[in-house]
Parts: structure tokens; sequence; C-alpha cells
DNA sequence: GCCAACGTTGGC
DNA sequence: GCCAACGTTGGC
């Protein structure tokens, strides 16, 4: 009988990029990120409880205003080499492109969904999603997991 | 420790 | 481009 490696859950979050600095598509192409500049300290805490394997949501912040993809820590927090602060860092990987990408509007009028820290912290760009939310999330993008 | 000023994020 | 929300900074 197997035996499952993972000794705790994956957990689900969501990560903004500003499209004209950091596209999905862009993030597709490198394949894998380092998840650098946050200068928020709960941002930061957030990237510090990621564990290897955690899945993201991509979020197009100011343009778009959608969650297009789909990503999974492929580095759990290490330091952030952009600054002499404490600062901290995750790698990402895409996982895949969302079918049908989920707008901010699509999620506000989503009763479902008006407890996501995504709308009652609109200013974290780092933010936990509950596991109800991500299977909620994933059902309107038409996406199979 | 309070709070005003300031800067940033991000929706509209 | 505007502005609301809110985190951060610094004077006191």
């Amino acid at each position: 009988m197997a035996v499952t490696a993972r000794v705790t859950p994956v957990r689900k979050w969501l990560a903004k990029s500003e499209p004209t600095k950091y596209p999905w598509a862009q993030f597709v192409r490198d394949g894998l990120t380092a998840w650098d500049g946050v200068r928020n300290f709960e941002a930061r805490n957030n990237l510090r409880a990621m564990t290897l394997g955690d899945l993201v949501l991509f979020y197009h912040s100011n343009e778009g205003k959608e969650i297009v993809g789909l990503a999974r820590v492929a580095r759990a927090a290490y330091a952030d080499k952009t600054s002499s602060d404490d600062w901290s860092v995750v790698d990402l990987t895409p996982v895949c492109a969302l079918p049908k990408p989920v707008s901010l509007a699509a999620i506000k009028s989503e009763k479902a969904l008006s407890e996501m820290a995504l709308i009652k912290r609109s200013r974290l760009s780092v933010v936990p999603v509950t596991e109800a939310d991500f299977v909620c999330i994933m059902h309107m993008a038409d996406c199979p997991l």
C-alpha cells in the first residue's frame, strides 16, 4: 500500500501581479520565478507561511482584474536578496492557465466569495484563500482539479 | 503611545 | 486621473 509523503496539507493562496510589470504570459515563458519585491509585513508573513507544493492563484491587478492562472510553490520562503532588510521571496512555477479567467466583478457578485481576503483586504498583494473559496473559484474557472 | 502626514495599492 | 483604504513614519 502506497504511503503519501506529504505531512502538511496543500494550502491555497492568491498573489497579485500587475500585467504591465509581470504578466502571466511572461511567467509561463519563464517557467519559474522568484516572487520578490513584497514590501508589506503581512504579505511577507503570508509568503513565509507557504510550503512547497502550495497552490497560488495568479491575479492580474490594475489591468485585467481577474484571476488568470494557477501556480505552485516550487521553493519555500528564503531571503530576498534584492533588499538588505528582512524580506522574503518564494519561487513559483506555473501549473495551468484557467480555461475561464475569474474576474473581480464575478468574484464580487458571487455571494459565497464575499468573505475572500481579496475583497476584504484589497490592498494586500499576497493573501490566503480558504479551501471552499478555492474550490468555488476553480469551478467558476471551468478548471478540472 | 498617540496621531497627523505621507506614500502606496488598486478599483473605478 | 481620482480617490478610498490603509500601512508606515516621525514628531511630540
